[in-house]
RNA sequence: GCGGGCGUGGCGGAACGGUAGACGCAACGGACUUAAAAUCCGUUGGGAGAAAUCCCGUGGGGGUUCGAGUCCCUCCGCCCGCACCA
């Protein structure tokens, strides 16, 4: 039959108004029907989709079609994070407005993703630039600072002293500001912070209780709240003329044990006493600011080389008279950690054992592997490290002589408390979260510095604080400070001239907590809580592992404190969190090292050279898709040539969502001709078997029967646990059985039966990844109703029970043959038919027969 | 530097601790065609053999186990995060 060719620039945008106009996927709260909350992280309006998104969007609209076939009331909504730096960054350099430029980008990507054919309902978008968005971020900024979960400090922030401007850690390349280029410094500013610590305890425990995240992203998590049980305890320090000081040294350890081996003290280059020291320390100050040029990044410095400087301080070893121990400033110690200072141990800690050879310091190995003799153990290159396991004991350790770690530990913490010097203590890694940003583009922060009465929160009833749009970009810093008039305002208290706060929030709050306001996005307070008691929490989160730590913290953080303040009702807004790869693609450059888009790469005679120039191009490694090394695909020109469904189709083959996916030409192919293929077959099938067929159970249509309802039974629990690449290879096999049956010239009216549910069954199956499509062939099909109102179909339990096995034959391990049995034989059965074996009695080569293992159904193994 | 992950044919990958390589791509052979494209059928981890069959194989090395791609240790390579990129 001359099928018409699939043209999908006809039959995609049908099917999308379609379903826009019958509001196929707007969705409302409705208690008689279980409900599924899928959301991907919502993507950041740079100006047009990327293949990530196409990635990212396709595995959600999967779940959210099959979990909407399967009977669920689907939320599935989509929005924008869309205050950030780049918006300022394209005011700088294009000397375009970011409200403008924020918008067209929006109205862009908006129609991009809206040709995917996602199942979205688009009358829940949100922008968290809107101030319909940012003005409950306010308020509920305001009632977190009455709940005091707000706390305002002094933090450091890199400088850049040419621009006058803050920079962020990606601006700052090799110690200097990316615009400027010159050093950067620190400069220390009184910034606004969420206490996130106050729940450190909390949100580590209830990690454990995140069954559905992976594992890693529980660990990372974990090891950066980095709960830690150890000492502060201060040594008494003393000048260079042995005269005690008034001020002690307070450190943080957790190796307390190792007291014995301490060689040096070590501080950080921002520590309160390394700046009192700066004043009549010009090798100080220099040291200093060599160490700020390193930036704030914990990345930067402790890439850094391990440097110190000595304070002319030392500190009295608590337990060893007479010893003391030098104490430096060091490029290695963060003040954010502990007490910023530490005591250093070089035997048993690699950083301390770098410095003290740099420095010269003793080492003194202090613990040891049981039985070791104390006067020959040394450390040369590597510290010696104690491991869970390890047998060790405490040497050359005085009173601690002897004693295992933990021991050690407790009697050390045990005379410093008696000493009062000290005591135990708990700490974590985590650190409150600055939340001021010194940047126009972002959420206000509500409130107003006044002379006289402090620092006030704006009343209620004048939010929102409103961003005004016209400012400039023509001199670097804040344009809220440059503004002629924003920033003066009444104090709410007395009435008298004020300054409005000119910071904005970090845009991380702009998404910690999107996911409650899409329950309820026109809600007149952040969250309707009927809406969110219905619908959260989300049930499928989806999104990159670059997020792993901060935006999932933020928002479990967030969410909490949005229960203290009386807004959510739940702490876990994520219940399953999958996290996708990311999309990679060859490079191309060319000799003279410029990149080359793939667009322009043509192959010729095994080599590839430039479409336009014809030069000869290098091919380099398969990298993330980035601007910078042009190795992108637009999406847009791919679902123009081969149609959405073949994106999509793409996007799930082959490669395990977890997984890198690398874009290829002939992957993209192969997914076009596939979508050719299932059109011709369902095409095939409908004129083959009509809808009057009806399914018949006779002997010559089992197998076909057989291979639809096990793939059925499989995709159906593979698109369950996101396994999209596997439910794709069943699809497969049953195209590929389809074909073979309509191959019959002479079919019988119960193989045409069974030739009409395959094809139906394949629709239904594959249109949570190509629904277009899926339409189109349902209506081919004979159906007037959608795909969309269709229900999942259920697979047949007696055609998916197996009655024989096949039963594989191992002897000492080794495949040597298999049988076939019926299901279920017992053990003692099995154990006769496969001793006797022709090939089991050659492999055992005269050797008797000492014991059979039997896995029922699977395996027999002969050990001889 | 610290934390986390990944590594299987020419390629993407499959495999509750139980027959390694399902399914797809590419390649090769064949059918159809005046021809090409498209489509359809077949072969395809490496080695030995006429065949039956045997040996080797999941980044390298070691271990646990009747049995390891899977668990443990170690090394190598690549990727992600590191608090102001989103």
């Amino acid at each position: 039959m001359p099928t018409e060719r699939y043209n999908h620039r006809d039959v995609e945008p049908r099917w999308q108004r379609f379903w826009s106009e019958n509001r196929c996927f707007e969705s409302r709260e409705d208690e008689s029907r279980p409900k599924y909350y899928v959301l991907e992280m919502f993507p950041y309006p740079s100006g047009r989709i990327h293949m990530g998104h196409v990635r990212n969007y396709t595995m959600g609209d999967v779940i959210a079609r099959f979990r909407r076939a399967c009977g669920y009331n689907v939320l599935h909504p989509m929005g924008w994070d869309a205050f950030g730096m780049p918006a300022e960054n394209a005011a700088i350099e294009r000397g375009v407005h970011p409200k403008g430029w924020t918008y067209d980008n929006i109205a862009t990507m908006r129609g991009q993703l809206q040709s995917m054919g996602l199942a979205l309902d688009w009358s829940r978008e949100i922008a968290t630039c809107d101030p319909s968005y940012y003005r409950h971020e306010q308020q509920m900024f305001l009632d977190f600072m009455a709940a005091g979960l707000v706390e305002r400090k002094v933090s450091t922030v890199n400088w850049d002293p040419v621009d006058q401007t803050v920079l962020a850690n990606e601006q700052v390349i090799d110690g200097r500001g990316w615009r400027s280029g010159a050093p950067v410094e620190k400069r220390d500013l009184a910034q606004w912070f969420l206490k996130i610590t106050a729940y450190s305890e909390e949100l580590l425990t209830a990690l454990d209780r995140l069954e559905r995240w992976p594992e890693k992203v529980r660990l990372m998590q974990r090891n950066w709240i980095g709960r830690s049980e150890g000492m502060r305890f201060s040594f008494a320090l003393e000048d260079p003329s042995g005269h005690l000081l008034d001020e002690r040294l307070t450190v943080y350890t957790t190796r307390h044990d190792t007291i014995f081996g301490a060689s040096f003290c070590a501080i950080s280059a921002d520590h309160d006493l390394a700046r009192r020291l700066e004043e009549g320390d010009a090798g100080l100050a220099a040291f200093r600011r060599e160490v700020a040029a390193l930036g704030t990044s914990e990345e930067s410095i402790e890439r850094a080389e391990k440097k110190g400087y000595l304070l002319g301080l030392y500190a009295r070893h608590p337990f060893r008279e007479g010893v003391k121990l030098p104490v430096y400033a060091a490029n290695f110690v963060l003040m954010g950690y502990g007490e910023g200072a530490i005591f250093g141990c070089p035997a048993h800690d690699q950083r301390d054992l770098e410095f003290a050879r740099k420095y010269g310091l003793p080492v003194i190995p202090v613990v040891a592997p049981k039985g070791t003799d104390a006067a020959k153990f040394a450390i040369s290159a590597e510290a010696f490290l104690e491991k869970e396991n390890d047998q060790t004991v405490l040497i050359n350790s005085d009173f601690l002589n002897g004693f295992g770690v933990p021991e050690a530990k407790v009697e050390i913490a045990r005379r410093m408390e008696k000493m009062g010097i000290g005591e135990r203590k708990v700490n974590f890694r985590l650190r409150d979260w600055g939340v001021s940003r010194q940047r126009y583009w972002g959420c206000p922060i509500p409130v107003v510095h006044c002379a006289s009465c402090g620092i006030l929160p704006v009343p209620k009833e004048d939010l929102p604080v409103v961003l005004p749009d016209d400012v400039t970009f023509d001199r670097p810093g804040n344009p809220l400070d440059h503004h002629p008039s924003w920033k003066h305002v009444n104090c709410p208290n007395c009435n008298k001239p004020a300054r409005r706060e000119t910071d904005t929030f970090d845009t991380f709050i702009d998404s910690s907590w999107y996911y409650a306001r899409f329950c309820s996005p026109k809600a007149a307070e952040p969250v309707d809580p009927a809406a969110a008691r219905y619908w959260m929490p989300v049930d499928q989160y989806i999104g990159g592992v670059e997020h792993a730590i901060l935006h999932l913290l933020y928002s479990r953080f967030f969410a909490r404190a949005m229960k203290k303040t009386g807004y959510l009702d739940m702490e876990e807004p994520f219940g399953s969190l999958f996290t996708q790869g990311m999309v990679v693609h060859e490079t191309f450059r060319m000799t003279s090292g410029e990149w080359v888009f793939p667009a322009d790469a043509v192959a010729k005679d095994g080599d590839w050279v430039h479409a336009k120039t014809g030069e000869t191009l290098i091919v380099g490694g398969i990298e993330k898709m980035s601007k910078s090394k042009r190795n992108v695909i637009d999406p847009e020109a791919i679902i123009e040539r081969y149609g959405a469904d073949t994106a999509r189709w793409f996007m799930l083959s082959d490669t395990p969502p977890e997984r890198d996916i690398e874009w290829t030409e002939a992957g993209v192919e192969g997914a076009w001709r596939f979508t050719q293929r299932l059109w011709r077959l369902v095409a095939d099938a409908a004129e083959m078997a009509s809808p009057g067929n009806r399914v018949a159970t006779a002997a010559d249509n089992i197998k076909l029967r057989r291979v639809v309802h096990r793939a059925l039974q499989a995709v159906t629990g593979d698109l369950s646990s996101l396994r999209f690449n596997r439910s794709i290879a069943r699809i497969y096999e049953v195209a590929n059985s389809l074909g073979s049956a309509l191959q019959e010239t002479n079919a019988s009216p119960s193989l045409k039966a069974a030739i009409r549910e395959a094809a139906e069954t394949l629709v239904l199956m594959f249109a949570p990844m190509m629904p277009h499509l899926a339409e189109e062939c349902w209506k081919v099909l004979g159906y007037d109703h959608a795909v969309v109102q269709t229900p999942w179909p259920k697979p047949d339990p007696e055609l998916i029970a197996e009655d024989e096995v096949t039963v594989a034959v191992q002897v000492n391990g080794k495949r040597r043959d298999e049988v076939k049995v019926p299901k279920g034989l017992d053990r003692s059965e099995l154990e006769a038919i496969v001793v006797n074996l022709d090939t089991v009695r050659r492999a055992l080569d005269g050797r008797p027969v000492k014991k059979v293992i039997v896995v029922p159904d699977r395996i027999a193994n002969i050990v001889g």
